[in-house]
DNA sequence: AAATGATTTGAAACCGGTTTCAAGAAAATG
DNA sequence: CATTTTCTTGAAACCGGTTTCAAATCATTT
């Protein structure tokens, strides 16, 4: 069975009026009179009509839509803050969709030129790969990105201290008393590890501690390169991880090498992402205002749909410390 | 700066033909003169045109868009899933766009409707309540119903084997020597959790096992819940979580209170998402083939729009236990 | 009662594409 | 060379709404 929705001639038609009065009884653009308002609105209720948006922002050019483009949708930290913006969306009016790219450049275009193309009033985007420059400089949209350095071709940009973060992160493990500690960067390269690796140094440096670091490039090898960072570091105290979940699996291979957390080694998470409280032991993290970066983002690209400009181009959030169970102060 | 679009007119323009022969060149609708297509590439190239979806989807009614709607995007489940529909849809020419409803009834309404109006291909939906029917009933695009039982509103339904998995994972626990099993529900209304629990229900009176359960309500009451089942079942040695995320909270109640695992209480979870490979000790879990359930539901929506028919309406897919850390046969 | 001003209303244009249809050009046939 | 057939092409209609604009209606003033 083929349902045919009904349309606004139809309604029209049933009520006697021209399609332009229905659209103003709808829309309530201008007056109308007070028995043909009552016999429109019993046509839309004896239909069933529904605007076809489509139709509508084809006019309007602009379709009440928010995107948000992510790498990845198992993300959990991208995908609390995109949590955060369909809230504020929704408050305003507007809705969301999730787009995931992938970590795939022509999926991360394609996704752009969808939301252009369907008239989408802003897109907020994490983009992983600079060489995307040339497909936002020409996107007629407001773009707001995450986790990225200001760049003249977003329209604004929000991230979190990254190097206060590193900073106090590493503080904090020296505080603890730490004298080895390794920076484990995450697979993220969409956040800005450089900022919070310069944190990190800066504070070692501070302390006369040798900096150190390990990369992994991908999502799960991080089990692997946590393996090699004990064969490679074996006096390692202390190790400040870019994300969350790559604390965790570090944590793993911590446990199957038998090395004690906070005792032997302690671990720093980064993000602030909720698991990290439910994990055994709960993580310490840098928590990044997750609730702010979302709601900010979503309310600069209204800002600039309803207003034509942007009240902040650069935002700078704080980040602060939760103290959990995998740093624990040294005696 | 603002940044004007340059539109099929401007390339025909430019071009010196009419705005129709850029269409056919851009679809390769008809056949055009391969002196046109070459000027028209020209102008194409030069304009940097790109046509307007929403114009052409009005004409088309296709917009290659598949929406997966959810409750939550902080579910890892359900993002897992929906990266497999990603994947299916986009090596078809199909974008997925993710919508979170936030388990507001309101919410998901609005998002229905924004999918049919913005004239998506189909819809994939976790529906977590049944007062959407009128909605589904009325809806003209094809929707695949995620982890319900088939119902007449839905295209079709694709859903795991709840009745096996709640089975499998009671008679693992059976088998390692449990006698006193918990089932914890999870916070997911929206699985199939009657069927698990009827296979659980079955497996106990099988054995001569009392059956017994909890339930939490809420995502991060977990923590809650699974204090109250310690107070109310203090002899429990083998507990059966609904979810990965349960298991996880659950895990860390147990430790809190000293317990074991798995040597006093065993722990099987439900989902095999990659999060219980990662969590130390790794969960034992009943695995959803995943990676199937949202290919199936991708390819089910394919089908409907190119075939105009569905191969199969009602789906179950097979699942399987993992055994991993958290069970272990009792001596 | 006529003239003026204020409201309500529908026809038509518009948004930016796609497709139909019929005309014009080119090729094939008698 | 005339006629038929085939191919290429652009004008116009269409998708389903919104908005403009001018006509029609109504109320108010002289």
């Amino acid at each position: 069975m083929v349902i045919i929705l009904a349309q606004i001639s139809d309604v029209a038609r049933l009520a006697g009026v021209s399609s332009a009065t229905v659209s103003r009884v709808i829309n309530g653009t201008a007056k109308v009179s007070e028995e043909k308002i009552k016999r429109v609105m019993e046509a839309i209720d004896a239909t069933g009509f529904k605007p076809n948006e489509i139709a509508r922002s084809l006019y309007k050019k602009s379709s009440k839509i928010i995107g948000y483009i992510v790498p990845s949708i198992l993300n959990v930290f991208l995908t609390e803050i995109g949590r955060a913006i369909e809230d504020e969306a929704f408050q305003n009016g507007y809705k969301m969709i999730l787009c995931n790219s992938d970590e795939n450049p022509k999926k991360e275009v394609a996704y752009i030129n969808m939301l252009t193309a369907m008239n989408a009033d802003g897109i907020i985007i994490t983009a992983n790969n600079d060489n995307l420059d040339e497909e936002i400089r020409s996107c007629p949209l407001p773009v707001v990105a995450l986790d990225k350095d200001a760049g003249s071709r977003y329209t604004a940009v929000v991230q979190s201290d990254n190097y206060s973060g590193g900073r106090i992160a590493t503080e904090h493990l020296i505080e603890c008393g730490c004298r080895h500690i390794v920076l484990m960067r995450g697979p993220q390269k969409y956040s800005s590890g450089s900022q919070r690796f310069l944190g990190y140094v800066d504070v070692c440096n501070e302390h006369g501690i040798q900096p150190l670091f390990m990369e992994s490039q991908y999502r799960f090898d991080a089990v692997q390169t946590s393996r090699e960072l004990l064969k490679r570091f074996p006096d390692v105290d202390g190790i400040l991880a870019l994300s969350d979940m790559t604390a965790l699996s570090l944590y793993k291979v911590l446990c199957e090498q038998g090395r004690k957390v906070p005792d032997e080694i302690m671990i720093v998470g980064y993000d602030g992402v909720e698991l990290g409280a439910l994990m055994t032991p709960a993580l310490t993290t840098v928590v990044q205002p997750i609730e702010e970066i979302g709601r900010l983002a979503a309310k600069l690209i209204i800002e600039q749909v309803t207003d034509g400009k942007i009240s902040c181009r650069e935002n700078v959030l704080p980040v602060s410390l939760k103290v959990r169970q995998t740093t624990r102060p040294r005696r």
